[in-house]
DNA sequence: TATACTTATTCTTATATAAGAGTCAATATA
DNA sequence: TATATTGACTCTTATATAAGAATAAGTATA
């Protein structure tokens, strides 16, 4: 055997997934009829499932049935979404300032990004926290794979529930690279703070379901209030 | 039923870990013969073994068997220590300067530490990349849990390695806070660098099998030629 | 309205078979 | 004779299936 059944099982459901049989929110169908229809037992269905499970692709409530996970709002700032109140609390930002614009990739950028775009949209916003400047965020993205973006502003706190929900695309990863830097004046002069501040400069890779880069970001914090959490185990 | 099966199962082989009747590094018994030792069904051992591996506790090699997870330099750097070259390769840097004291604890320490200990090492070291300063990293444990730690000097590049192996200590996962900060003055000619210098301030709790907080760790990165790396999935 | 019943789901456990990996002796080869 | 090479054997974990238990929600009933 060159592949186990679940794993075929998996790549079938990840399929169904993408080309939107099976919607997020919704709920698949059981796992004996999953392996009833894909012609293997429930034991190997399920397999298939916790799989997809680990990857948080799927959530199982045992009695309720097997859904696509939804990206809300909540668990998207829950996972993505890294600052932490000195309490330990989650940070839930209030937005600032947005501006999105069609421009031409850079090298970088067109070499980083899915299907290697040369027209890319960036989205540049700000936030606070209790009051004071918290962050801004740049976030590149092809638009190839998000026709319209500009239309829709104002857009939501979390970039990643528009993505699922108008595009289809389902982020289900992402890489941060963390370093410090300074303010510097441009950006200072944006957030109204002293340009040689000391700020936590995070550039993001995000990869959806097909394994696709589909976003750039590049944000830069200001660490007085908050703490960026890293869990490793 | 209160408890699955294999949770009972998984509770034990943590108690056998923890109290030594599975070294570190050691084989376990097969599946089959866990599950003959204690009642239950292959499967089910499997089951516990699972979970098991998933906390990386132990690691299973099909034609081999299943082996007590052990703390070695390449693993332990690989999963707590998060800096990566610009080219993304793993940043294996340099031994600096070393040095150990023992002192009162403070209030916070005293909260935070496992047995709210009086008496703790603390443990500075400097480290090097590519023969520039790259950090300093100050950890501070309970006395008690390790006595003699100095009369260990020179201290291994990897902390818990030791912990594992003199003293049978396992961390199994651990926590950052990152903020960006200056370096200051102190510091500064510690490193022989500038005192304004923007750097990555990570602060560490680490647990362990037993989940106790065993160390508390601030580390000051110079992110020049590194960044610390954070996968989100 | 409360309670029992039904139905549909995932979860747990058990068993059988497949596949990977080392050991060791028999065999071929220089 | 000394040294590879092969192959059988036995250990291990991995995969697949099936049956019953637990859970949740709706539905009928007193």
């Amino acid at each position: 055997m060159s592949q186990p059944l679940y794993q075929v099982v998996y790549d079938e459901i990840i399929k169904r997934i993408v080309d939107g049989r099976y919607p997020p929110g919704n709920m698949l169908p059981s796992e004996f009829d999953l392996g009833a229809e894909l012609g293997v037992s429930q034991g190997t269905a399920r397999k298939a499932l916790t799989e997809l499970e680990k990857r948080k692709i799927v959530e199982r409530r045992q009695g309720r049935g097997t859904f696509v996970t939804l990206r809300t709002p909540e668990n998207s700032m829950f996972h993505f979404f890294r600052l932490r109140s000195p309490e330990g609390e989650q940070v839930v930002p209030e937005p600032g300032t947005e501006k999105v614009v069609r421009r031409q990739s850079n090298k970088n950028e067109r070499g980083a990004l899915f299907g290697n775009p040369r027209s890319v949209f960036e989205i540049s916003r700000t936030r606070n926290f209790r009051g004071e400047p918290l962050s801004q965020e740049v976030s590149v993205v092809p638009t190839d794979l998000f026709p319209g973006l500009p239309d829709r502003a104002p857009l939501p706190n979390t970039l990643y529930v528009l993505f699922q929900q108008a595009y289809s695309c389902v982020i289900i990863w992402a890489e941060d690279s963390l370093r410090a830097g300074v303010m510097g004046k441009e950006l200072a002069e944006d957030l109204g703070v002293d340009a040689s501040k000391p700020v936590l400069v995070a550039e993001r890779k995000s990869y959806d379901l097909q394994g696709r880069v589909v976003e750039l970001r590049t944000s830069t914090f200001i660490t007085d209030n908050v703490s960026y959490s890293v869990r490793m185990d």
